[in-house]
DNA sequence: GGGTAACGTTACCCTGGAGTAACATTCTGA
DNA sequence: TCAGAATGTTACTCCAGGGTAACGTTACCC
């Protein structure tokens, strides 16, 4: 009388398990989240987990890998090439704030983890995601500490407004494109 | 035999204490902190810090309000009341990194507790802490996003500022005081 | 159609670390 | 001077939750 769970392909499952630890990581954080739950939350038992991850630090890892390569996607999909540094900027901020409102959850545990890491491995790992996006802000502003700060200015607004009723997105994207002209290379004349 | 221990008064004491919790919870975060650590790091046995401060949580939270309560006073401190609001904000901005610097481990566990919350209790008071500078920023630049992306740009800032060789705090002041600029109701001469 | 690989489960083990009981040693003040 | 209130310690209890062993069941493929 056991086995009451449906066959699933790997993949499919696995899809479910990375989507409810989502859930639990970003609304209880990686402590408070119980293999049990997550395993729960995903249709499934704790046994199934771990043979698809190995551990609950690497199902995180795991979580953190995917939603970091989706947000790079998502960053890099506009196609701007040859157009003006400032569109190319104004389009980014766009497809960053597009992919954080539909990503919450992974947006979350992303941002939490840049801030307070749950392990120095998984650190390093953000920090390089982290590092790549200021890198991309330092030749374009001409100065690491601008966009050091031009980065922290995004991610905190990006996260007051999800949490805002109706989020006009194109008048956050106007607030940063607006900072962007204190001290940047290109015109200020917007 | 037993009694190894210097007696101290209660307020020394504590002090000893949290000072190794804030050693602790800010290079390991928490969760990964255990009692008994803390505890030897503050040169004393763990029913005393349950004696004092009644649990791990209390103990965090008791860390954390007064790290709180001295950031608060310390970018207080500057009496600038009949200057200029450009003036005002330079001061502010000095007044917090100086803290930062000061209060390394303090900062970073604040930093860190606003972005990935350990508790939902604590994370209230934190929000709390950081609403009342977003709301006085607000007043300053006449617009909540904007007061909400510029205290992320000085957050951000900060850390990075922090992990620099030799932070030169004025550099740091006027990148913030040239984005200030961006948008602000004052003067955008400087 | 049967061997094996993958999917899935129940029922357990085991440790880290939060929290406490019980006891020893000083300090203080009436 | 001695009662009781602090400061302090040793030596536990106890359990949440990470991790696993052992055992069904279904699918696939030769």
């Amino acid at each position: 009388m056991p086995t009451s769970g449906q066959r699933l392909a790997r993949p499919d499952r696995e899809r479910l398990m990375l989507g409810a630890a989502g859930d639990a990581f970003s609304t209880q954080g990686f402590h408070r989240s119980s293999m049990d739950e997550i395993a729960r939350a995903a249709g499934v038992t704790k046994p199934m987990l771990y043979r698809y991850f190995g551990s609950k630090e690497d199902l995180y890892a795991a979580y953190l890998r995917i939603t970091g390569r989706e947000l790079i996607d998502g960053v890099r999909a506009p196609e701007t090439r040859d157009q003006s540094p400032e569109a190319r900027l104004r389009a980014g901020l766009r497809a960053f704030l597009t992919y954080v409102e539909e990503h919450r959850a992974g947006w979350t545990v992303l941002h939490g983890e840049s801030t307070a890491p749950t392990d120095a491995h998984i650190a390093r790992e953000i920090a390089a995601l982290r590092g790549r996006i200021i890198a991309m802000l330092t030749t374009l502003f001409g100065d690491e500490a601008l966009a050091v700060a031009f980065a922290g200015a995004t991610e905190s607004l990006a996260t007051w407004w999800l949490s805002q009723p109706q989020p006009p997105i194109d008048e956050a994207t106007d607030v940063l494109m607006n900072i962007a002209h204190a001290a940047s290379g290109f015109d200020r004349t917007a």
